[in-house]
DNA sequence: GTCTATAATCTGATAGAC
DNA sequence: GTCTATCAGATTATAGAC
């Protein structure tokens, strides 16, 4: 005789569904970027119905608003890592930019969903607010090379765009930049961040 | 009597949809990105049937390749603008930074067509040529700070990068930077190349 | 070249059963 | 909490009339 198996009702979800269409989710915002997302394929993978989700998010864009709330604390959790154990403000700040480019190139859901899901930011707080987090962890830092708190917003901001639109660049494999090219397009960010504080420190 | 009125006949066009449609087009992706344009939404605004679009495009990314395509000549033609009767090669690499922020700024749409609307590369080999022809512009102007070929691409690169970043968190109003912060993301933009090339130069 | 009409899909979202 | 069933709407693309 075959052991009574333990088989999960049919048409039921394993309990976790949340955190199952999440996962769903963020693999077909990977693969379609966050416009290409639909709540409707995103149940079929998680094996549900197109209803179930329903249970858990108010609608498609709330779903994409948590996405994005997990991508700026990822962020965080990984610039906070790179300056982590350095002591020298332009390394971390260099280290910094490697890390973007590399959040970019590993995890390219989050990043597309970060900037470009299109959230109405009235209805969606969280997003923003975990968005901040990650200027407030860096500030500091960009603060050691400025004589005021708007130079160092804007050496930050400088920074942070050198090393976005190299993981863009990277991203697209334009202008020649294969995909094969992650620690050669970390090492750019590095050095545009370098030159950016040197030019500061110069001045 | 009233006047004979010379009446287009009910159903047909003035006889230049071709246009009329990229036109539509490029209103609607400003509006909605890439992703959002919908050939219906486009045949509505230009008042003609869903169908109409088919004698004139192949499908619907035949016309957004023709955006790209557009998108990139117009980049041409203004950073051509940018750099010219500039002598040194410092201030017409500033000056392209900055025309690179003002583009994105004034053609949003032309600017996310040719960086996000994900066109299959195999099939459209014309918007990457014209976009090749953006790059054959600059280069012999980054030339002028590199000891070989490949450092000029570097330095292009990351010259553009930035400039591309911050005309991309300018878009997003993103980490405070206003829309109305154009002069100021200009500025930014030329300054960061500068700082690009200092660093160059004394290495 | 443009139309009407249509096919075939896909979507977001809801109601009610279990 | 999940399902089935359903609605209303949208889209791409084609066929055939004019």
């Amino acid at each position: 005789m075959a052991p009574p198996v333990t088989r999960r009702p049919v048409g039921h979800h394993h309990g976790d569904l949340r955190n199952s269409l999440l996962r769903a989710s963020l693999e077909l915002v990977g693969e379609r970027g966050p416009h290409g997302f639909t709540l409707a394929e995103a149940s079929r993978r998680a094996g549900v119905s197109v209803a179930a989700p329903y249970k858990h998010f108010a609608d498609r864009d709330a779903l994409l608003a948590e996405l994005a709330t997990q991508g700026y604390r990822e962020q965080r959790n990984r610039f906070a890592a790179a300056v982590k154990g350095i002591e020298d403000p332009a390394d971390q700040l260099a280290s910094f930019a490697a890390a973007y480019v590399r959040f970019a190139a590993e995890e390219p859901a989050l990043f597309d969903v970060t900037f470009n899901a299109g959230l109405d930011r009235s209805r969606f707080a969280e997003p923003a607010a975990a968005g901040d987090e990650v200027a407030r962890l860096l500030l500091p830092v960009a603060r050691q090379f400025a004589s005021d708190p708007d130079a160092a917003f804007d050496l930050l901001l400088r920074i942070a765009a050198a090393a976005h639109g190299l993981a863009v660049f990277l991203r697209q494999g334009l202008f020649g930049v294969g995909i094969a090219a992650l620690s050669d397009t970390e090492e750019k960010a590095a050095r545009t961040a370098r030159a950016i504080l040197r030019q500061d420190a110069g001045s």
